[in-house]
DNA sequence: GAGTGGTCTAGACCACGAG
DNA sequence: TCGTGGTCTAGACCACTCA
């Protein structure tokens, strides 16, 4: 039952968890580890790819495997009118933003619910901690919402979130849809990250009192670094619908 | 930069999104595949492997590749206090319970506050569609907050959901922990499901008024067949907690 | 028992990163 | 250039399903 790839990474687990292999550490080269563990390098592999599926090792192309350090862990925060994925505890992450106008085609159509070829405008955010990315959002505004083009790059950052919430009647209904999928090859190459990790995807829609949907943002973050926190504050008294 | 496997997974993809193969039929064997599109059956199932995660497509042990109905797609519903993921839909999945007592350790005396060794009970829930099982649900509850042992089985559905939420306190508070790994071997063979497919992890803690945990669940998802879905209503003049 | 997928082997060649 | 990981090959053998 238990298959070679486990056996090897239950061993390679316990070496670092007891702290033999220390964190930031490299590992010997997928080489050596398969003839020390004699088995073929697609098996030794397979046995890393279960230690980066639990955020333990981190592959870098050319460079080797590399134990991670434990605590570098993304919270996404649901429920709220955030742009990204924020760490709770440290501001101290770059993001870029991307801004390009589009029509609106596909799942945006029904998600946003816009006639076809309606101006959309996309803000792609990708934030950055210390060396490597660590989440990617699409978010899409129907284009009459989002601020006059002038300001440029810089003012999004407190421009766009403010003015959605502020200038406009206050957000109704948040909308989160959650899965775990494998990314794209697209989303691997811009978070760097291998095809074969299993990604956090939040598709979030969010609609104002009007019943408008003033937002719709696709995040993508990576699944071993990054866990989505939702939180419910039940009032008291307050029943909840049981539907 | 457009591996094999992608190339072969695009001809197939299409194939099946243009009804060429349809829903419930399945596809050629693997060495067939193989040899139709001259690869090698390990790069063969790694085109396989994507389309799997896309939810296209099924693979069954010992009978063949299987195009997935698009429907069938279950939603997890967060921020309640449901004993488990319901479909939206329909009420018609059986679902298996087993009732055990064990005592608090390791992250559950964390989760649930107790001290190590506190008496617990660990309702396995386990819920069939039709012919697959598709959600698994390790629910952790204070003994002294679980009803007698009585009733059996049986009782449970109906029993242990409505007395946690009318004998006791309502919930104050419901915080739901969600991120994309790969299933346990043991969590694989429960679900029937590759250890190499993603799923959708959720840790929710349920507390009372009084600041109790009175429930933790982990409740594990394939994810080629399901999401998970978080509704926030914010009522008109209430302004949300900006951090 | 025949046919299927699941795992593994022992290499090969290519792409990336650093000196 | 050299060592690294990324992808692939052409088989082998085992486990599961079904007739």
């Amino acid at each position: 039952m238990a298959s070679r790839r486990h056996i090897i990474a239950d061993d390679l687990r316990t070496q670092i968890s007891t702290g033999r292999i220390k964190a930031g550490e490299r590992l010997p080269s997928e080489a050596q580890l398969a003839a020390r563990y004699a088995v073929s390098t697609p098996t030794l592999r397979n046995a890393l790819a279960v230690l980066q599926g639990e955020g333990l090792v981190e592959k870098i192309h050319g460079r080797g495997n590399f134990v991670r350090h434990p605590v570098r862990r993304i919270t996404y925060v649901g429920g709220g009118r955030r742009p990204d994925a924020d760490t709770a505890t440290d501001a101290a992450l770059r993001m870029s933003v991307r801004t390009t106008h589009l029509p609106a085609r596909g799942d945006l159509t029904t998600l946003l619910r816009v006639s076809a070829s309606s101006p959309l405008i996309e803000f792609l955010c990708i934030s950055h901690a210390e060396t490597s990315p660590h989440s990617l959002a699409r978010i899409y505004v129907p284009r009459d919402l989002a601020p006059a083009d002038g300001p440029g790059e810089s003012a999004i950052r407190q421009g766009v979130w403010a003015r959605l919430s502020e200038l406009r009647p206050p957000l109704a209904e948040v909308e989160e849809r959650v899965s775990a999928r494998f990314p794209t090859p697209r989303e691997a190459a811009t978070l760097r990250i291998s095809s074969a990790l299993p990604v956090l995807a939040v598709t979030r829609v969010a609609t104002d009192t009007a019943g408008r949907v003033v937002e719709v943002a696709r995040v993508v973050l990576p699944g071993d670094r990054a866990d989505a926190l939702f939180t419910r504050h039940t009032m008291s008294g307050d029943r909840r619908t049981e539907e």
